[in-house]
DNA sequence: AATGAATGAGTCTTCATTCAT
DNA sequence: CATGAATGAAGACTCATTCAT
């Protein structure tokens, strides 16, 4: 195995540790074990134990990133987005199945925990972080400008307002899942997004038709 | 100084403490020394480093039920509630000045990291967060369903994904707010409010023409 | 209740506490609580926590030595006396109910933590444990050398030897009984009594004598 | 230095040091620095200082068992064992010597906390203790029971009660020791030990053979 | 006579880090 | 490359004792 192998199995190992184990709780022996390796090798390839938490931190953006910004499809009919995205559980899930971390990882739960712990000791990550939101809200500006030029939605949406709304909101139904134990975006998401799209769709023809009883 | 208001002030300060310092990098030396008084002290009135955070944490519940939940007016306009609500920072501040605390606990970033470690260390707090916003949201939808009997907003409104939808938004964007350091929602915030009101709002007369220019 | 009476009721719990609980292991704050009464009121009897322990083994010296050396019945038939006291466990038993103190000071085990533990702090002590020794081997000796007046036991019996080895099988047995946790001196004291005696009684008739001068 | 070996060494210090020092009261501060190492070293070594204390304790249950039971000699002249074993002071210096302990392992008096900390902390000794006395016991039945055959005893000997004599008469002489601080075991163990064996032995036949002087 | 709040020195224990091998 | 023994600073917690009331 290449010595950079090596560093990188340590890193991916070390993140699905840290993504069920809070960081600072954790001591370095508890680590090396989870690893599989001593702790002198981890001395080897990082220079201490925050290195080694950074540099998983650092992976796990490297995969949100080629998620949310990278692999995000931007030809796509933009009902057609809204609905997958707000098919929240099914997103988080495929995302860390493709992601090839274990599913420890994809549990928002733990990677709010993880993203917490990593803003505090490193304030310089909040730049990535907000990269990635950007270039996500970016994204779905994109879609949703070209949507009203083929008049699917109404010219008058504030884009930018929405967008952001759609973020937030994602998040924050996330996080209520993480404070109340509940995945209440299951049920409520679809209907979220349902109500957005009414908000900003032009109706396919006279009146509304009563979208829900 | 009588025993219980020390025990009041310990817990009042310690929580302003615990805004602005994580709880498992602040020893016990800082804490006293902060609070002003000597280790012995606070085990004299506290089992230990826990049940005082413990007991800081139920602190900041109380408060924020009384506002999200007991306090939040029902029988007033949505319109104007909802105005209300969407100037998230000016809300997050009357809050925080009527709760007396000082503004370290105001300020949401604290409050969020706050809520994470807490919950990590006493899952049962979980119950008490989700009445909390329990509660708000059920405050919100009687108040959307007053609206509705009186012609307000739609009757196919469908409240409890709104409630929900407005809740989740709130949450993610003070979340955000956390990741990135910026407060959009100072000036997005009033913006996505117009958009759902638009949402759901019965147009005032024939065709709904240019909400928003 | 007069002050004296108080001092006298909480050295003698004091007593049953010591006895049960590890004198080193106990906090005063453990023993106020088990004495009923706040530590202030300990430290105002008593100088120190050492001295409340002090006057407890004292209190106890007090009562093993009315019983082992003053009550000692010196008129009494040696071979009545020594069946007596090798019905080893009957003697503790009736010992721990005359002395008026819980049982938990009958128990030899605790019994002999507690001096060990108070030997230890107060070497002084051991001159009082001595003194206690001395007089019951000192009352032993009499009755057996009223025994050999009487021509109960052979003339040329080594009284001091007899008398050390009796006392030392006794609190051997006992100390045998707090390592194993098995009182065998209940089924094996008799007979060793019985052995002891044929050591040193005359034979009735014939039998074998003079292997003795 | 192997690591093997450091432990080891570790262990026969601590013994060493538990010894002379009671256990409760000394603080693992004390401990390193008499052991010659720092704390971080023994927490590499041992769980914890009860598992220190623990091991300690076990190193010296060894020995005493290879001394009491396994060294004992099974043919020799009953006399002869019997001179030998009431020279108390000097078997237990020998012992002490032969262990290759320094001399505070040979001291009863340390023995004794030693054993009575340990059973306090360690219930589970307990029964190490108990095998060793049942062992010696045992060791010495046989060569009685040899004894008899050889017509050198009385057939009529109650052995069990005679070794259950010897057992407790030595643990409370040394007792005695403890408690009163003068060996008089010295002088009197070898005539407790004439005492006893005038109870068993046949007479050689009419002359007196002095046992004493 | 009695309380109990408050102290601070001391306890056991953990752990990131170093370094000789 | 890798080990694991050893360190030492820091952590949470205990408790005998004092003192104002």
């Amino acid at each position: 195995m290449q010595p950079n192998d090596t560093k990188e199995q340590l890193v991916k190992q070390a993140l699905q540790f840290f993504a069920s184990n809070d960081y600072e709780r954790s001591s370095l022996n508890d680590i090396a074990e989870a690893l599989g390796v001593t702790k002198g090798a981890i001395y080897h390839y990082f220079k201490n134990k925050d290195d080694l938490f950074y540099a998983s931190v650092n992976r796990l953006l490297d995969m949100m990133e080629g998620w949310f910004v990278d692999a995000m499809p931007r030809d796509i009919p933009l009902k057609k987005l809204l609905d997958n995205l707000f098919r929240i559980d099914e997103t988080m899930t495929e995302m860390g199945e493709s992601s090839g971390f274990g599913e420890a990882v994809t549990d928002y739960k733990n990677i709010m925990y993880l993203f917490l712990a990593a803003l505090k000791k490193f304030p310089d990550l909040r730049e990535r972080l907000d990269d990635i939101y950007t270039g996500f809200r970016g994204a779905l500006a994109d879609v949703m400008a070209k949507a009203v030029e083929k008049g699917k939605i109404r010219k008058d949406t504030d884009i930018e307002a929405v967008t952001y709304e759609i973020t937030a909101f994602y998040e924050g139904a996330l996080l209520l899942g993480t404070f109340t134990n509940r995945k209440e975006y299951i049920v409520l998401g679809p209907r979220v997004c349902a109500a957005i799209w009414s908000q900003i769709a032009i109706p396919a023809s006279g009146g509304h038709k009563g979208r829900k009883k």
